[in-house]
DNA sequence: CAGAGTAGTGGCACTGAGTGCAATAAGCAC
DNA sequence: GTGCTTATTGCACTCAGTGCCACTACTCTG
């Protein structure tokens, strides 16, 4: 959804103090995952073939990652944290509809290597069901960062219908921006993130 | 998502005159599943609890459902076809948003005895992250539905954008009011959905 | 440097989902 | 009955995911 992934390491190497030092990191795992998948297809790809590949053992895959399928996330609660203070460093002057459109549309501006990786991992999540299915995960992540500003923006609590709403149908439409993205390797993802979420903001009236 | 399920049979027995005749159906099993898990819990229910208590074996199971998840939907193919004949059955004097908030609101209108076993299968599908992950092949098809109609009325094809932030959107809505209406055992689904899809046609301007 | 403490790794065994294959059972028409 | 068709079933197998426990590799302390 963002800019996840091997190309953006955060956390920068804070080792503990004490204890066996860990052989790989997610991100190594995430690279190999992507491209073992990418090139013999997820259901192609057993664990076992991803663990071999990072030089680890089967077990060991698994405290990195709690299944096969969250290996395209990569460290996905570090996007998460990068979509929240880009909201947040949005003025309240700014409407609570188009303070999400610019908050979404920043973050999933690409530098210009990233958008290959970038379109690989999406393209897998959009088109493979077992990574589709296991994104609901994230996608519900997603809309409660989404949910929590929107209820804060309109002093209402977070489970409350409007900000549910919003949270759902913002996802919504970031998918479907994304969903065209890929149909059309020439397109623009930001264009194409801006133009749903205006259509959202205007209930999807006077277009073309 | 909508009236599917055990007390929704269609299909009215339409046997091919040749070979061995089924000796259960997906309705029964979808019956015995939403039992079993409402009273073990999804991950407490193996396949073979439910092949068992239906007198079948395992390996039959699997050729009524492709997988245990799928279960709680039942025959979701004749759902959909309602909802489908729902949204057509609108004179296109009515506008597309309000035609979608009608035809969605119509569709899950239940009848009394129906609420419950529906709030048990939404229940299911919204909490437990293994329903909510396979949910999404489910709700691929339901989105479907509302592009193929959106891209009519608008005139442009399945696959453009406009259709399909509609077509998420759409889902996004409707899966907030039913999330909004597990919340609250005496609230109204319909009123729910009503209230989400109007939000949803205001670009969430003008709400409370 | 020895030993304690800590955290990551690895092997093993196990459960359970899902699949391919081949045999069998149960209807139908003739 | 014989064939034809379709459903059921058992078996064997792959693979994801988990619990348990031993082991390894590092740091810190004395």
């Amino acid at each position: 959804m963002e800019g996840v992934g091997p190309t953006m390491t955060t956390h920068p190497d804070l080792r503990p103090v004490a204890g066996r030092p860990p052989v790989t990191t997610h991100d190594e795992l995430c690279q190999i995952g992507l491209h073992l998948f990418v090139n013999q297809g997820f259901d192609n790809t057993s664990v076992d073939d991803i663990a071999l590949t990072a030089g680890i053992s089967r077990r060991t895959f698994f405290r990195y990652y709690e299944s096969k399928a969250d290996v395209v996330w990569g460290d996905f609660d570090d996007a998460l944290s990068g979509l929240k203070s880009n909201l947040h460093a949005i003025p309240r002057s700014v409407p609570l509809m188009d303070a999400l459109r610019q908050a979404v549309v920043a973050f999933n501006a690409l530098a210009p290597d990233q958008v290959a990786p970038h379109r690989a991992r999406m393209q897998l999540i959009l088109s493979v069901p077992a990574l589709t299915a296991r994104s609901s995960i994230r996608y519900a992540q997603w809309r409660a960062v989404i949910e929590e500003f929107a209820a804060d923006r309109l002093s209402l609590p977070s489970d409350h219908l409007i900000p549910r709403s919003i949270g759902h149908t913002a996802l919504g439409a970031a998918l479907a921006a994304h969903e065209q993205w890929l149909q059309d390797e020439s397109s623009d993802l930001s264009a194409l993130l801006d133009l749903a979420f205006t259509a959202l903001a205007n209930g999807f009236k006077e277009v073309t």
